[in-house]
DNA sequence: TTCATGGTTTCGATAATTATAAACTAAGTA
DNA sequence: TACTTAGTTTATAATTATCGAAACCATGAA
């Protein structure tokens, strides 16, 4: 079971990094080639490549190659919905905190 | 922008982690003390008490206090289905790699 | 074959996580 | 007050993550 639990946080692990949160939401709904991501992007061309590496070797992104780009896609929506949800329970906090706030007033 | 993500990533780590994943299962569907859990966990008590607060700076568990004990609860239920919903993926990926084993024969 | 474009990998440096031990605080009890 | 139980914090060491720069590989075109 430990092991598990391990291979668990590995793949929770992809999505413990802002760029690559990003790189997901870019890839939400279409396919990309990593100069398109770059594009989008604001990191560097090597950077953004081992975001990447980190996420192909986790099994989150896969790609196909055409020509000389290689085009990367999610390969589990399910991916996105955890990560949307982990969105929905960071606004939920932010909401809380201004009705906090407003009550000091 | 920019912020959310990192405030979005900072949330998520908490996921990212095999033992912090573990104390969620654990809390999933009862609050617990630490000395409850710590019977649980095979975690010393003062890494388990890291851990916690972990959780906690993140708004991930509530705690309340009951005369000396420390009684920890996850504040947002959909911490567990994200979760969860990460389990899949592995599940998913390890039930693909195991297809792929088989076709190998 | 040489060149250009598109991506990847490697190497250091720096920062962030994690675990242990030890010291500490908080609340209840003798 | 002194003591015990329950939990937290701090200091430190070891591991892992992240980034930029430079070198490298892959593909297609001249």
């Amino acid at each position: 079971m430990k092991q598990v639990y391990e291979l668990h946080a590995e793949v929770c692990k992809v999505l413990a990094n802002p760029k690559r949160i990003e790189i997901i939401n870019t890839l939400r709904n279409m396919e990309m080639s990593v100069g398109e991501l770059l594009a989008k992007l604001k990191i560097r061309k090597a950077n953004l490549s081992q975001h990447l590496a980190v996420m192909r070797t986790k099994g989150i992104v896969k790609t196909r190659r055409e020509g000389t780009s290689v085009y990367y896609r999610i390969s589990n929506p399910k991916v996105i919905r955890a990560c949307d949800i982990m969105r929905e329970v960071l606004l939920e906090q932010l909401t809380e905190s201004k009705k906090l706030i407003a009550k000091l007033r």
